[in-house]
RNA sequence: GCCCCCAUCGUCUAGGGGACUAGGACGUCAGCCUUUCAAGCUGAAGACAGGGAUUCGAAUUCCCUUGGGGGCGCCA
């Protein structure tokens, strides 16, 4: 599988801007780009913009800005097809030249109607070649029509195809099951094929790393490079990234553009990391690679052949790992602009770097994603609590008795001078055992009041960040919470 | 309908005739830690699709069946 020393390695992405693109293209690229990078070679970008019809704006855009996210640079291109016309017309006029091609004059709707037929008959639909046997009489006439006709490759009507696979090895399809495919569009434009083929061959692509979806189509791409006498490159066709319904990945999975996760802030390095197991390993037991390992490993020999669905669950993980992994500066650098982003206009703006910094370590080590951040800390940030008073209010605490907790609480919190992690430990650990309360509930009791929620970071760290100021102002509110509460159920 | 690919825990995978009582990871469950949550640690449940054949021996090789996926466009 290494490559001959004398044909270096080039390979290439070679997206078409008709979409966005979606996890499964990323990681076709990622494993190009690794294949390039482990050997030494060249990673070229292509963006196969021949569909006039389908072209998306700024899609070419997008897809560059996640390759770059990614980190995954091109030494090449991008090459725009809708650029190099002359040369998919130079291919296809040798191609009829050399009666490997022919012009074909029928219409779209003659096309559709026969396919549905065809279809209706339980048959394959296919060309009936019907332009291949036109008499010289005929072409006469259909020239001077007006139709602008396309030209359609002369597949062999006999034989069979073979190519050898890195992946799948050894692949036969029989001739006489494909049929004369397109190669020039009436628009001028050349379709997938030729324009794949003409490219792959002068930009001196030496692997062919693309998914599985294409398996079928590489026998016309064979024939094709037979038919120019042109030396075709090594195939290797990736197992593809299917939804969870095990369909091919498209929209209605929710999030497979890869700007999505993005948004949501997972780092292009876990990203990197939760891809490249999809469908390829190290070992039986390493998990979390670098990508200098990445370089150093990568081989075409551990891509396996089966399909891989996409399993959600991992990549937070992965994300999470990654996360806690960064240094306290360099979440806090992370995670601004997702705070900045979500946390509530009420919040005044710029945040406050020193006390985010004070923030963030609790929070770390809690979230999955950079978009769950703010989420995570939004009560260090605000100036009023939303909760549910009930929330005070547990099983075993009557509303009284938690009256009377927390005006204990703030009573001795008053007094306090020194305001940092130890010493409220030291003053609220003693109290809960001479207020003849567990840990459990007092803490808990307090943490409501305090953060609004029952699921938290540490207590006393929490308290000691936002200060006593603000510690004693929501005690006090939690009060007023459970004085109106008891007025309403007396009521 | 025709052609092609694929088949190990729910999911990602290790496995290339004996090292398999089938290993790891995510997820799930239980326990520990603990003021809650998270993290961490320990443990548990959990798979070779089925049937033939080859072989002293098969998750591993071959065949069939079944299942899943992809392709069959003036889309890529």
């Amino acid at each position: 599988m290494q490559p001959e020393l004398e044909t270096p390695v080039r390979v290439r992405f070679a997206p078409s801007p008709t979409g966005y693109p979606h996890l499964g293209n990323i990681r076709t690229a990622l494993f190009n780009w690794l294949f390039a990078r482990h050997w030494g070679g060249k990673f070229i970008l292509r963006i196969e913009d021949t569909d006039v019809t389908r072209k998306v704006e700024g899609a070419t855009e997008t897809i560059l800005d996640s390759l770059r996210w990614l980190g995954l640079n091109w030494d090449e291109g991008p090459y725009f097809q809708s650029q190099r016309l002359h040369l998919y017309h130079e291919a296809a006029d040798k191609l009829l030249k050399k009666d490997h091609a022919y012009l074909c004059y029928c219409s779209p709707e003659r096309l559709d109607i026969m396919r549905r037929e065809q279809m209706k008959r339980k048959q394959p639909p296919k060309y009936d070649r019907r332009c291949r046997y036109l008499s010289q009489q005929e072409k006469k006439q259909l020239e001077t029509s007006g139709i602008t006709p396309v030209v359609r490759f002369k597949t062999p009507f006999e034989g069979e195809t073979t190519f050898h696979d890195l992946i799948h090895g050894s692949l036969t399809f029989k001739n006489n099951t494909l049929d004369d495919f397109i190669l020039l569009k009436s628009d001028g434009y050349p379709t997938y094929h030729l324009a794949n083929v003409v490219d792959d061959h002068s930009m001196t692509i030496s692997h062919i790393l693309r998914a599985d979806e294409w398996l079928s189509s590489t026998p016309r791409h064979m024939l094709l490079y037979q038919a120019l006498n042109w030396q075709p490159p090594q195939f290797a066709h990736l197992p593809m990234i299917l939804g969870p319904d095990r369909a091919k990945l498209s929209k209605r999975h929710g999030a497979t553009n890869i700007a999505d996760y993005q948004k949501q802030g997972y780092l292009p390095e876990a990203m990197i990391n939760f891809l490249v197991l999809l469908g390829w390993s190290l070992d039986d037991r390493t998990e979390l690679l670098s990508q200098e390992e990445l370089i150093k490993h990568f081989s075409l020999e551990r891509v396996s052949k089966t399909a891989a669905i996409f399993n959600k669950d991992k990549l937070e993980w992965v994300n999470g790992v990654y996360l806690r992994k960064l240094s306290p500066e360099e979440f806090v650098q992370q995670a601004m602009p997702f705070l900045d982003r979500d946390l509530p206009p009420s919040v005044k703006r710029p945040l406050d770097s020193g006390y985010t910094h004070q923030v963030m370590p609790p929070i770390q080590e809690r979230a999955k994603t950079l978009a769950e951040v703010s989420q995570l800390s939004d009560f260090f940030f605000l100036d009023e609590l939303q909760y549910d008073t009930q929330l005070l209010l547990s099983k075993s605490i009557e509303p009284t008795q938690a009256t009377q907790i927390i005006q204990v609480a703030l009573q001795r919190l008053e007094a306090v001078k020194l305001w940092n992690t130890t010493s409220l430990e030291d003053i609220l650990r003693p109290l809960a055992a001479e207020l003849n309360l567990s840990t459990g509930k007092f803490f808990g009791l307090l943490r409501v009041a305090i953060t609004g929620r029952t699921a938290a970071p540490p207590l006393f760290q929490t308290m000691a960040v936002l200060g006593k100021e603000r510690c004693l102002k929501r005690l006090s509110e939690a009060l007023q919470r459970l004085c109106s509460f008891n007025q309403n159920s007396k009521t």
